[in-house]
RNA sequence: GCCGGGAUGGUGGAAUAGGUAGACACGCAAGACUUAAAAUCUUGUGGCCAUCUGGCCGUGCGGGUUCGAUUCCCGCUCCUGGUACCA
């Protein structure tokens, strides 16, 4: 080509040489370009219902705009779910495919911090990054249903979700949200004795004629204990450094997922979601949803559901009592000693003057070991006797209570009756301190403790003799008769905590009278974020909203201070997938008709990071806008897959130690070297550019290499993306110089898409061969477009029948790099065989489409169709011409490979096996003698055993 | 510790209702074209042995079931994700 170039280039007819050599060529720049421009035009990826069309809808976990852009490892999942949508395009199916923004958060409001900068702005800044990375990309998306979490239009809605959980509580008996103003009608009527309603352990009862004689502000603080979010002191995972609570799943080891500051436990006034009173149902969904089984499993043990027994002990001359949980009530004749967390106050309350000294102190030092430290050090048994005694209501034996820091304040009820003999940590304890060890279960105590949940009781009353779950509903049915105690479930999973203190994040719809939090009303939303000087806490220690102007609410009655804080990061990504469906309805947050018609996601991809935090939270969402009605699903997302991250792959270079000399990797052990990062966009192959290297920093200019072979090979190593560790990719810089298509075709053909992988480059030039391969087979004679309308034949028909097969295949497996190679394999098999016939040529176009988009769309044209290829139908596969006459039988002896045998697939077993025997490779093998046994699978087979 | 996932050539990976291990691609080597390089094309490429026909070994390690095991079972090692004293 290019000797032709200069040729011309002589000749004086250069210009019209570049041009033709740009048509024969596959020039993807022009092409991608023409084609994201005609679809934005032709408005080709617009949804809109259809009642006559099947619906799919297929979702990606819309990302945080940061800074950085967007690097390789994020179109992953989006090339997913985009070459799903496109097959579904061509299936007839409807398809939504939307993308937007999670645009509250944390990185912004430290940048603003820094920089004064308004978050809104680099917000937007950000986003506009994005939208072009991804718009280069040529995904399937309409991006008219575009949302952000961050724009008032949107967020009216989060507030307005808000409203509803404070207007509900969860009824037991109906097993559903309920509006609270039907639980006031029910406590003007009867009180709450008889309402079984989900609230907090401390409420109180009252009767009708009591809740009447209330005060306002007395039944306002008692309906608190009701609603679904409420605000109530709790304990709080505190991050000083960045001036707000943090969840549990944001902390990690005691520090901050996000900056990695030090958090800390502090009780504060905060907002929670009950999402416990969803725990049951939340659990029991998991069941019908086409998700990955670790990921249920995770969210199962978040959930973590113990069914148990809480048992009440009586203190030996004393009224107080000691309240335990356990899921092993049947060992109750087995306990010798009870624990107490050392913060619970009950702890403190039960020393007695002569242990005093050391129990004390034993608290003060639990509590001065952060709990990082109490974590990680699992192996010390530590713990002090409080002097008092409980009773046994089972036996009346009286058994020492001990303090123990194994034992959690924050779970079940703070103290455990231990059962030595058949619990790990109880028996680790026992030994430490000497208490006794009491068997009660069968079985052989030779190495420690065991927990026999098989076993039958023995030294236990009248529970002797019984089985687990016989001794359990015994003790169970005592305890009620009793009233000591009842069978209860535990729920691992804590109330939501649902507020920071930050600015930017949606503001509560809630003003403060008389201390006690009521809703604005609805015609007052968005109550829209306020300006504020600065992004920081007032001098007081009030979240940043403290700075805004006028932050207040004016009722009939008065004007009212509104609440300071903001919503956490969670709240807008929990129902956005509503949102996609109708995005600029002002009148609800979405239209009922559209949500019943769009209905659950059918694909949702994203990263297994968010299994218990996101998921969850849509989940519950989701069930309470299902349970007021307010749409007709209470699973959110039916199927999903979790991409796995692309990890960085980071190069080396060697440095000889004092010089500016640098040695190629295999002869860097012949020197004194240290390894130096080296930006992995300026090697090729593991191979240094040495020209872009003495560019890449000044000091590095006048750089000598020691070369092997004439090359530098650098070192490689697998490490997270990062900027320090100049690994980062972006999309951008591979479209620039293969193309989208090959981008796309690149990401999926790496390796299964839910395997964690580094990223290289290593292969792509092979997909960007194939698709020059491609483009030829439609342009064969010197770069001319040609096709011929002859009929195909039969191998090239079963060229292309075998890759559709494959790809419909892979398709219901979400197995994409295998639909890579089957196309790769078509193409070569019709280029050895000179196909160009249209039969066969267009098939191909759209089985390649969901792939590559932008050169399908091309052929497509020029293949003379003036339609968009995915308004095409997806070719039908036909058995037929896979069809073979015969097969190559493998013939195995004593299970080696020895012989191959062409037969036809019409013969018999018998006749196969006289065939086999006739064979002159058989017979030598055989050397003479008749095989004791053969086994034949026909189309498969061939064994025989001498 | 517990619960998941995994280990296949120089590299990414393919093949599991048990049936020819290494598809497809990268890399590498040789050749063609070229003054040359790049690009392109052709051929070869798991290891060891052999002059060839060919033989032996080989899917993390050790056993087992089977005519036949990457696939199933038992016991380990290592890597990786989650979770963490949950009573």
């Amino acid at each position: 080509m290019h000797k032709a170039l200069i040729i011309f280039y002589f000749c004086g007819h250069y210009k019209k040489a570049i041009k033709k050599l740009i048509m024969a060529e596959y020039n993807f720049r022009e092409i991608e370009q023409k084609w994201q421009h005609n679809w934005k035009e032709k408005g080709t990826f617009k949804a809109a219902v259809d009642q006559k069309r099947p619906k799919f809808y297929s979702l990606d976990m819309f990302p945080y705009p940061s800074g950085a852009g967007l690097h390789v490892g994020h179109p992953l999942g989006y090339i997913a779910s985009d070459i799903v949508s496109r097959f579904k395009l061509l299936k007839g199916f409807n398809v939504l495919h939307p993308m937007g923004y999670d645009s509250f958060g944390l990185p912004a409001e430290q940048y603003a911090i820094q920089t004064g900068q308004h978050p809104a702005l680099t917000t937007e800044q950000n986003i506009s990054r994005y939208t072009e990375q991804l718009k280069n990309i040529g995904f399937a998306f309409d991006w008219d249903r575009e949302v952000r979490t961050s724009d008032p239009a949107y967020y009216k809605w989060t507030q307005w979700i808000f409203m509803q959980l404070f207007s509900s509580y969860y009824d037991l008996e109906a097993d559903k949200a309920l509006s609270i103003s039907s639980l006031v009608a029910r406590f003007e009527q009867e009180g709450n004795g008889q309402v079984k309603a989900v609230c907090d352990e401390h409420t109180p009862a009252f009767t009708a004629a009591q809740w009447k004689a209330f005060s306002t502000n007395e039944q306002q603080q008692l309906l608190l204990h009701y609603r679904l979010t409420f605000l109530a002191e709790t304990t709080v995972n505190w991050c000083g450094a960045l001036g707000t609570v943090l969840s549990n799943d944001e902390v990690k080891d005691g520090f901050s997922e996000r900056g990695g500051h030090p958090v800390e436990r502090k009780k504060m006034m905060q907002w929670s979601m009950r999402i416990t009173a969803y725990a049951d149902r939340l659990l029991k969904g998991l069941d019908q949803l086409a998700w990955s089984e670790p990921i249920k499993e995770m969210q199962r043990n978040w959930i973590g559901k113990s069914i148990g027994a809480e048992v009440v002990f009586a203190v030996k001359g004393s009224n107080q009592k000691i309240q335990v949980f356990t899921t092993r009530v049947d060992t109750i004749y087995g306990v010798t000693y009870l624990a107490l967390a050392p913060e619970s106050d009950l702890a403190t309350e039960l020393i007695t003057d002569s242990e005093r000294t050391t129990a004390e102190a034993y608290i003060q030092q639990a509590k001065n070991r952060s709990e990082r430290d109490r974590m990680s050090d699992v192996k010390t048994i530590s713990g002090a006797f409080t002097g008092s005694y409980a009773i046994n209501p089972f036996n009346g034996e009286e058994i020492p209570v001990w303090i123990a820091d194994y034992v959690l304040a924050g779970y079940g009820t703070g103290a455990v009756m231990a059962v030595p003999a058949h619990d790990e940590r109880d028996y680790n304890f026992a030994t430490h301190f000497g208490l006794e060890i009491r068997q009660v279960i069968e079985g052989s105590m030779e190495n420690g403790s065991f927990p026999g949940k098989g076993g039958i009781v023995i030294n236990s009353g009248n529970l002797t003799g019984l089985t687990m779950k016989e001794a359990m509903n015994t003790c169970i049915a005592f305890l009620e008769e009793q009233g000591i105690g009842r069978g209860k479930v535990q729920y691992r999973m804590r109330d939501a905590i649902f507020t920071r203190q930050r600015y930017w994040g949606e503001p509560l719809p809630v003003y403060f009278k008389d201390g006690l939090p009521y809703l604005i009303e609805e015609k007052d939303l968005p109550l829209v974020l306020p300006e504020v000087d600065k992004y920081l806490p007032t001098e007081d220690g009030a979240p940043p909203l403290g700075r805004a102007k006028d932050w207040t609410y004016t009722t009939e009655t008065g004007t009212y201070p509104l609440e300071l804080s903001t919503m956490p990061g969670w709240a807008g990504s929990s129902w956005y997938f509503f949102r996609y469906m109708d995005p600029s309805n002002t009148n609800s947050f979405a239209d009922k008709d559209k949500t019943d018609y769009w209905g659950a996601v059918d694909l949702y991809i994203g990263g297994s990071e968010h299994a218990t935090g996101h998921l969850l939270y849509s989940r519950f969402w989701t069930k309470f806008l299902y349970d007021i009605g307010a749409v007709s699903i209470d699973e959110p997302f039916q199927k999903m897959i979790n991409q796995g991250m692309i990890q960085g792959r980071s190069n080396f270079v060697y440095r000889i130690k004092g010089s500016n000399t640098f040695v190629s990797l295999g002869l860097k052990d012949n020197h004194d070297t240290s390894a130096m990062h080296v930006d992995v966009n300026i090697v090729h192959n593991d191979q240094l550019n040495l020209e872009k290297f003495k560019a890449w920093r000044p000091d590095l200019a006048n750089a000598e290499f020691i070369l092997e072979d004439g090359k530098y090979h650098c070192g490689a190593e697998v490490e997270k993306m990062s900027k320090s560790k100049y690994n980062v990719v972006n999309p951008d810089d591979i479209i620039e110089r293969y193309g989208a298509d090959t981008l796309r075709l690149y990401e999926m053909f790496l390796g299964p898409l839910e395997q964690f992988k580094p990223w290289n480059t290593n292969g792509i030039d092979g997909v960007y061969k194939f698709l020059r391969k491609l483009w030829n087979l439609y342009h064969p004679q010197n770069g001319a477009f040609v096709v011929s309308d002859l009929p195909a034949n039969k191998e090239e028909l079963k060229a292309l029948h075998k890759a559709i097969k494959k790809m419909e295949e892979d398709m219901a497996n979400f197995s994409f790099n295998t639909s890579v190679s089957s196309f790769m394999i078509c193409v070569n098999e019709l280029t050895s065989l000179g196909c160009n016939k249209r039969e066969v040529l267009e098939p191909l176009a759209i089985l390649v489409s969901p792939y590559a988009p932008h050169i399908a769309e091309e052929l497509w044209a020029l293949l003379g169709h003036s339609d968009s290829i995915t308004k095409a139908s997806f070719p039908e596969f036909q058995e037929a011409h896979l069809v073979e006459s015969n097969f190559e039988y493998p013939v195995m002896i004593n299970g080696k490979l020895r012989a191959k045998l062409d037969l036809p697939l019409t013969l018999t077993v018998p006749e196969i096996e006289k065939a086999a025997l006739a064979d002159a490779q058989v017979q030598k093998w055989l050397e003479g003698k008749a095989p004791k046994k053969v086994i034949i699978v026909p189309g498969k087979i061939v064994n025989l055993v001498v």
